[in-house]
DNA sequence: TTGCAGATCAGCAGAGGTTGCAGATACGGT
DNA sequence: ACCGTATCTGCAACCTCTGCTGATCTGCAA
């Protein structure tokens, strides 16, 4: 669902000879079950209350390093700054037109579209971002 | 198929209290059976070559008036710039993880994809966007 | 636990893309 | 042709993200 334990990251992190400092440990537990897709501006500041003085580029180099290794993806959101996705599996998204926020879809015989235009590319994933209104936003 | 023409683009910014200047004009010619997506920087760097001084702040400028009248779909690339649509027709990408070069692909029966996870969500749109290796960078 | 080699940290400066601003200029309805 | 106003240009600011450096800290082995 979500990345792995802080656990198995720490474990992941000492086998690639990465070192785990408490900012990194700080960082693995903030991601972990965390479903929302949040901004690396957004993690340094949960991470900054629980320990002031973290620096910005230190929470960019180690979501690099996660994402380098397979554990968050990378979303580019259409304004501004990249979001990090904890959930690794293979899902797809839909974003509020009112709010922004991101929310997880999953979507069944995916293989079966129908597509043409391919030319000679050769896709090897795909992903679909659904735009619209999510159901809090059209509630008020 | 492609953005509409020189001409009837010059008709819509009229209809719109918008003035039709020989930059406007000029990018309109560019932009008119494009089927690239380019980005700012390319489009004022076409622009430069037939008008010397054309700055980038008004290619910016008129192609941000296109989008927000819907003559332009902007692609936000995963990797810097952003890049510009004149195609608006209902249809998806396929990128190139080589080249970088985006490919227009249709898809049919979209509407019959299960997806799960809206949960209230109302979508009034998908983009898809498929990764792979295009023709050309599988054959080199 | 201690010591060492090397990885990581904080902080700042810089790169790349895009937008804000202000004064001068040009469009276009009348 | 005139005038009001949108637009143009050029520059600087802004935002996000990365490179760099000296000081600090981690992991590992004994």
């Amino acid at each position: 669902m979500g990345v792995r334990t802080p656990t198995e990251l720490t474990t992941e992190f000492r086998t690639r000879g990465l070192k785990v400092t408490p900012q990194r440990q700080l960082l693995f537990r903030l991601l972990h079950g965390n479903m929302t897709h949040p901004t690396a501006e957004r993690l340094f500041a949960e991470a900054s209350a629980q320990m002031p003085g973290i620096s910005l580029r230190t929470v960019y180099q180690t979501l690099n390093d996660l994402t380098a290794m397979g554990e968050l993806q990378i979303l580019q959101s259409a304004a501004g700054s990249a979001r990090f996705d904890p959930n690794i599996d293979d899902h797809h998204h839909a974003l509020c037109d009112r709010c922004g926020e991101l929310h997880d879809v999953y979507v069944d015989h995916f293989d079966s579209l129908m597509v043409s235009g391919f030319d000679g590319f050769r896709p090897d994933r795909a992903s679909i971002v659904f735009g619209g209104v999510c159901a809090a936003c059209a509630a008020a």
